[in-house]
DNA sequence: AACAAGATGGCAACCCCTTGCCGTCGGTTG
DNA sequence: CAACCGACGGCAAGGGGTTGCCATCTTGTT
């Protein structure tokens, strides 16, 4: 079961454990002739490190954890592939955890985890700030599609993409918006419905709200029909999934999108380039969310802990067949 | 940095070390009184195990390390899921790693993570059948869509589910079948095609095969108009981001699905019932997948080495509107 | 030829926790 | 009251590496 340790290559080897361990990771420190031979009689008896091992002594872990507030999401799928190539490239290992949209196994998760990863990256989290700060007390942390003064964060910039929304809306005569809201602990739904109201009041727009919707596709329906209820002309959703959820129940309505009712998600799902009609959507590159996030997460040690970076990566509206002209 | 260990909770608690980890770990051999005052000190201390201390001595690290040969592919996020899922409720820790489609990066992650995780669970792996041995000769390994004679899997049962596509085409009045081939290393790719063509063949049905694809959508442009040269009136494609691809292809020339062909693909992703036409497609509880895979290997101990047990879990036959009579 | 300095290897402590074994103590039994 | 026994705590040896420090061996210098 047991692989062979640094012992039975020292022996092997006829040096000491001390010059096995050295020949691997501070190779200037033995004479080559050494290093080689030993190098040579660890290969031929298959010897690997042990990271445990090693990560005791050390702290260091080579390990970072992901915990994603709902592994359900596909939209968290590119957030994942960006995390996981960077922490590749550094030979880092990721951890992937599902915290189920509950804060409570978010938390656990991560006290769980703490002592054995280097740090966190927390993609939507659903903690409150006070938890965050715990957190990023004992390890460090970064936060995707979320922002704290103090703690590093990667968001897409929500900011300039609503006010893009507004004013593709605008554009088409729409007078009336109606946000249907994501999950009331998301970080992300409050932002998306502050921004999006500002922008709109500034372009004149009416807006409102609704909700909080779980974002899902089934959730759809009941969306849809509270925005048939309000009668507004165009709906911005949470996210993709409830946009898809809501078209599917208009055209079960019999409702026309785009002709009676716009209709914008976010994050530019892949769903959302196949559905009927294709959803306009603001969207960005989540894959850069997640590559981001962990480069920050390994440089974390090179910075004043006081100076926590906040990177904020552009959006971009993907004008699909969901919007179109006031009626 | 680091946190308290369990030197500080003895100490704090006024007793040996070893009766902290006894309080912990096998509390029935301590004394109530005593096993109180410990985890009330400990949990005043914060303190929380170290885990890879803890590995390094038990030789079990309470994680287990699922290889996708390609995370991008959201058909692996359901088994992933299900993974993550049966992981958690053992309160085990899921390790995902991305082989990207290589054999090669399949190989060394494999070798990096093995001292370090109770076992794998490989997905769709693309190693050759001797390397797979290998592992499985080191670490507990289970695979997921792909089957090898004495090692543990769990698969979809193409067998019944590909005569049931079969019979599906063939009762529309097809009489041709052409197969759009996955990845040449994709075990689950020989299998489609060898159980289609015997279903197809003893229906009456001619079947072809094309490719290998790449299965994703941008490929469907050139699998597509293999298709139209080859002139079949039922495409079966490897999967359902190919098919999608196909009919977004087929859609661009003017050919209509279903009347003028009939598509079909495999998984049943998301995607699969938002596109248009809606993709009919062989589809089956993935979650289940990624569930019994890692139930499979946190029991992997209690078995004899040499029984592997094979799960064939039910497919099922989704039919949507990518399929019709034959003109 | 004598000596300083650098290169190299080994010793042993340490990282944090688990566990086999032993000693102590209070209580039971005859 | 002595002999025994079970319950409970502590000691210390790992488990697989890393690393500060010291000893030895080269090599170069004058």
């Amino acid at each position: 079961m047991a692989g062979p340790t640094i012992y039975d290559v020292a022996t092997a080897a006829g040096v000491a454990t001390s010059t096995v361990s050295r020949a691997f990771t501070n190779p200037g420190r033995v004479s080559a002739t050494t290093r080689d031979r030993v190098l040579a009689v660890a290969a031929e008896l298959g010897y690997r490190p042990n990271p445990h091992a090693r990560a005791l002594l050390s702290g260091r872990h080579h390990t970072v954890a992901m915990v994603v507030s709902d592994i359900t999401n596909p939209h968290y799928f590119e957030l994942i592939r960006g995390a996981e190539m960077r922490a590749r490239i550094s030979e880092y290992t990721l951890l992937l955890v599902n915290a189920e949209e509950s804060p409570r196994v978010e938390w656990e998760q991560i006290q769980r985890l703490s002592p054995a990863v280097d740090g966190f990256v927390l993609a939507a989290s659903r903690l409150p700030d006070e938890n965050l700060r715990q957190v990023a007390a004992q390890r460090p942390v970064v936060l995707m599609s979320r922002e704290l003064p103090g703690l590093a964060s990667v968001v897409l910039d929500h900011g300039e993409g609503c006010r893009q929304v507004v004013a593709h809306l605008a554009s088409l005569g729409h007078r009336e918006l109606l946000y249907l809201a994501g999950p009331r602990n998301s970080w992300m739904a409050g932002t998306r419905w502050t921004v999006l109201r500002s922008a709109a009041e500034q372009a004149g727009m009416t807006v409102r709200r609704s909700g909080p919707f779980t974002p899902k596709v089934a959730q759809g329906g009941a969306a849809a029909d509270a925005a048939v209820n309000d009668g507004a002309t165009a709906i911005v959703a949470h996210n993709d999934l409830l946009a898809i959820g809501v078209m599917q129940r208009l055209a079960q309505r019999g409702i026309r999108v785009p002709e009676e009712v716009s209709v914008v998600g976010f994050d530019d799902i892949f769903a959302a380039d196949v559905c009927t009609p294709r959803l306009t959507t603001l969207g960005g590159a989540h894959v850069d969310v997640g590559r981001a996030a962990v480069e920050l997460l390994l440089t974390a040690g090179s910075r004043p802990p006081d100076d926590a970076p906040r990177i904020t990566l552009p959006t971009q509206l993907v004008l699909r067949d969901s919007t179109g002209q006031r009626q």
